[in-house]
DNA sequence: CGGGAGCGTGAGAGCGCTCCCGGTGGTTTT
DNA sequence: AAAACCACCGGGAGCGCTCTCACGCTCCCG
């Protein structure tokens, strides 16, 4: 219904709602960045105008003077398996677009395929296309954070960085994780309770906090457990099966595993289901993440410790926009760091 | 180990480059945008420069007069329960960053949640932000093809769209899609072959063309099939045992499945195996897409129709690049519809 | 009734870049 | 030898917007 444009091939300027208003160009931008100072009679036949030419600001232009581009990188850097079988990303991501979206914040997605990557990576972050940046899942040595610190972009984390507190100082970084440790520890009592004593555990790379985390709540409950009942995955449900193997190998007399993903749950699963070992009967088990699709449909559903994926998604979203929006208004020294551990909560289901 | 940028704050123009490597703006220019016509004593000079100060264009300034922004949109708009259980788009965004990021084009995330967000799609499109955009998945009453249309967006779809050769026109559009039919002919020739009889078909959402497609395919080797063999589901697992147990239920004499897609073979197997059903000893079981993670994983490993998903994201992204590219050197008149069909394999696993 | 206070508005500069156009110097043509 | 032609480079306009500043108007107080 609305009319068409002024110029049938190109949209219709600031300009031309000025003028169809009757009023200065000025005025009609306090009016599209909410009208603040106008009066009302006046927002309203400028509002006119934009509906009747169908006026939509132009960003780029509003960028090139506001210095900000209301958007937002996400920076996914993990190898390709894992994404894919993983709903971990597609959740937090979608967290991360629910709440960015409610702020009229665009996302934009950077994949990064191998370490060369990276110069791509830092060249566009400085490039002035995004106010801020979105990481995740961060390996000890992952050369992301040297390169926002050095550009200086506003970035949270999802997950804890393996080098916070570094030598001397804290390294001052935002990020959102859950509480793994905390979920560990809840996931291990909760085999105790079931009457097990033999309780392995499966842990995840060991260059990712998130693995390392799991593995410590594992420790903190079971100080004296067997070196011999922790073996190292890859959070893929292939790696799962091998440690499993390995496990069963180096303690058969285990009666319960603890995998620090629901991925790595199931192919310890199978593992367990070929060499004939019931689950729960012979052997509990219980996983981490609650994945759907993962963790309901595996035979038997697993008992997994879930956390809030598409919650800590927002919280990131959200922590970024906060920071963001303080440094526009406070002097310019940066914001300090800020961080959120969310809760965790055991599931309880067949395998356990 | 590039020096500081001259000013502390803030980061080099085109202006500060020119100036040290005393030539115009214009110059200098050039060379940023390839070095044509300068000479190669002061295209030297100038990089030198560049380096020096660490120089990056300003993309928003750039887009301001060029009227390209260098990014593209990816437009996700499916129920949430499918995108976090099936890694089909995951992977297809994959290969469609690869392309992108091969072109120094910028992928824009763009997740529709509800049907309210076509609002926000239309702003944004409509806003400049892109050069254009990549579609999935569309249902038969998708509004999106009409705003694209109506913004004059060059678009292309993943997945063949349901509206195309409507009434009267072929409807113009650009899309990329795997041979469904030819791939689910294959599907039930093998099970034909197999010496199966009575063969069913655990069909997709039938608004899906994806689904459709491969149900005519089924329909193309099966003339006569009884129509109580095809049940409808909805690309889950859940949906996939749902339609299993329909179809035993109607048809206990079946002898062999193809499913749609592998998560809902997944499904049924679960089914069958409930049952007390040997896979493939009393039924064939057939899926679709070849799902890492899902097929492979399977108990037995599913056989399934492999599709290229990733290659898929590929295509889409060259052809809208290709679009984009002829629709600045040519004619505005805007490029003509092109798509193309990638071929199927058969992966013979052990479930036929 | 004069003069500040204060609100609402307009004029204008300028963000950093691209690109057209015109000029310069050197090489080829008639 | 002059004329025509290149190849290369610089000047300058302008993309659409925001934001500062100054100006005019109304209002209120002394």
């Amino acid at each position: 219904m609305p009319a068409q444009p002024s110029a049938p091939g190109s949209r219709p300027t600031l300009e031309a709602v000025a003028a169809r208003a009757g009023v200065s160009r000025a005025t009609a931008s306090r009016v599209v960045n909410g009208g603040e100072g106008v009066r009302a009679h006046v927002v309203d036949k400028v509002r006119v105008a934009i509906r009747e030419l169908g006026y939509v600001p132009n960003q780029a232009a509003r960028t090139l003077v506001t210095r900000r581009t209301g958007a937002v990188a996400v920076i996914i850097a993990e190898p390709e398996v894992r994404i894919f079988s993983d709903p971990f990303f597609s959740r937090q991501v979608r967290g991360i677009s629910k709440e960015l979206t409610a702020h009229d914040t665009q996302l934009v997605l950077l994949l990064v395929e191998d370490r060369g990557d990276y110069d791509r990576i830092e060249r566009y972050l400085a490039g002035g296309h995004v106010d801020g940046a979105l990481a995740f899942s961060l390996h000890t040595d992952d050369p992301l954070p040297a390169i926002t610190r050095r550009i200086g972009m506003p970035t949270v984390y999802g997950g804890r960085p393996g080098w916070t507190g570094g030598p001397g100082e804290p390294g001052g970084v935002s990020y959102v994780d859950a509480d793994n440790r905390g979920g560990a520890r809840e996931a291990v009592r909760h085999l105790l309770e079931r009457g097990r004593r033999r309780i392995a555990h499966i842990a995840g790379p060991l260059d990712q906090t998130s693995a390392t985390d799991r593995l410590d709540g594992y420790r903190d409950v079971l100080r004296e457990s067997d070196p011999a009942l922790i073996a190292e995955g890859d959070f893929t449900s292939a790696g799962g099966a091998r440690a499993m193997a390995e496990l069963l190998e180096r303690a058969p007399g285990l009666d319960a595993v603890f995998a620090a993903n629901d991925l790595m749950a199931t192919g310890a699963l199978r593992v367990l289901r070929e060499r004939g070992l019931g689950v729960p009967a012979d052997v509990s088990l219980v996983g981490f993440d609650d994945t759907e699709q993962v963790a309901e449909a595996a035979d038997p559903p697993l008992t997994t410790v879930r956390q809030d994926i598409e919650g800590m998604g927002r919280l990131m979203a959200g922590l970024l926009l906060r920071t963001l929006a303080r440094g526009r208004t406070a002097t310019a020294g940066g914001a300090p760091p800020e961080s959120v551990i969310t809760p965790t909560t055991l599931v309880r289901r067949a395998s356990s």
